[in-house]
DNA sequence: CGCCAGATTGATACACATCAATTCTCGTGG
DNA sequence: CCACGAGAATTGATGTGTATCAATCTGGCG
């Protein structure tokens, strides 16, 4: 029962190329102190990061591109945790093995920092420490969220508070009428909601007769309504 | 759709009593170091400890009875994130706010910890920072694997897991048939793992009639052959 | 002894899953 | 430039796990 028909993950290990170290200069924003201690590194699209299980002995931030956190069980049943986008940091544990897998959404670049030098980073740098207890509990936060989108929300729901949830981490257009790149597929969308790929569709469509989204093609949603979204996804 | 029948959530403010501060010993185990920092405070069964939003000033650890996290919506659909007992760490987030409520299951008394004092005691010994971040470790650890429970198991698999959890985390009787005293009632067992009371006590009858567990009282589970719970529970 | 909240059990409804075709999209090669 | 093929998305028909509605049962307590 509940048996996913797709196999829930095709990725494969392996990095596709290493770019030495970076220049300590952020692409965009900010410079950031973590990136004098990373390295870059690329991931072809489906490749994972690290599994389940690994060691933990590296953290990791996204450079570009978008990675998914997940669990997958025996028979092939996945549960997305997160979608991280350029400037999130993932694999921040201080446990001695990553609890769940990264994966690359998309072609992504990541950055990544040994453990052990991160630690030495910390000790000579207390703001770093903070920075990634903040983080932590910023993270567990969503995920506190998240166990109540699937524990107790609906389909329409799930899918209005996923929408809003990836305007609000978009540079964002403005107001009236964001428009949406989904870096993934349907199926990751449903691992993530805790649904299907018919029902995210069904669901979507839905949303679509009613005026309160449009797509310009499966992967690019504009938000008509936001406020017909927001009405959807009320929950605290 | 999907409106729980009754009032979610009944816990009103305000401690109980005060009873000053605690000397540096830990009721049973090792002496925590926190201990001297806390002041035990108590709750009556279904009080309130902290509220969602509020501003979080102070840490916690359980010292008696159980403690549960959870988040309520508007229209009183409720998420029980975790629940807590003896020994347990909760509301150590960085963040200016809780992000969950926390409540008294049962009549529990709690060691409080200012914020402040926490932070001046983490500035003098690092150890008691690295066990802040070994917490938020564990704690999402812990979200993840209940967002795939919720996400993505059956209502025979989450009991199933639950009740192994419950095994695991208690001082636990030998192996061959484990005796469980559940603190909390059906209603709270139905918002931990998504379902419904009615779904709960089903289950747990279907569970009975094959002889994997039995009860003394509808509070009190045994485990006749945990080995069919964990063929239940399986998941990664 | 009777009350009442919590737990269980029963009957039924329905949201979402499953099974099964289309239809869309886009890269590739003729 | 367009036909072709393959994977992704959508749509349709149907099934089912769990919610909902509704008694009934149980155990603690005044």
């Amino acid at each position: 029962m509940y048996a996913m028909t797709n196999s829930a993950s095709t990725a494969t290990r392996a990095p596709l190329e290493i770019r030495s170290r970076t220049a300590s200069l952020a692409p965009a924003g900010e410079a950031d102190p973590l990136d004098r201690l990373g390295a870059a590194v690329k991931f072809e699209k489906n490749r994972t990061i690290y599994f389940e299980g690994d060691e933990a002995a590296h953290h990791f931030k996204v450079r570009s591109g978008t990675v998914r956190l997940c669990k997958v069980t025996e028979d092939g049943r996945r549960q997305i945790a997160a979608f991280l986008t350029a400037g999130d940091l993932f694999g921040w544990t201080d446990l001695e093995f990553y609890n769940f897998s990264a994966e690359a959404v998309s072609d992504v670049t990541v950055e990544k920092y040994s453990r052990a030098r991160v630690e030495e980073s910390v000790k000579a740098n207390p703001s770093l420490g903070r920075r990634v207890l903040t983080l932590l509990s910023t993270q567990l936060g969503s995920a506190h969220d998240h166990l109540l989108l699937l524990g107790r929300m609906t389909a329409a729901e799930r899918i209005a508070s996923f929408l809003l949830d990836l305007v609000r981490r978009q540079p964002g257009t403005g107001q009236g009428g964001a428009s949406i790149e989904l870096a993934m597929n349907r199926k990751d969308v449903a691992d993530y909601l805790g649904l299907t790929v018919e029902t995210v569709s069904r669901t979507m469509s839905a949303l679509k007769r009613k005026g309160i989204i449009a797509f310009a093609a499966p992967e690019n949603v504009q938000l008509k309504q936001s406020t017909a979204l927001e009405r959807l996804a009320m929950a605290a």
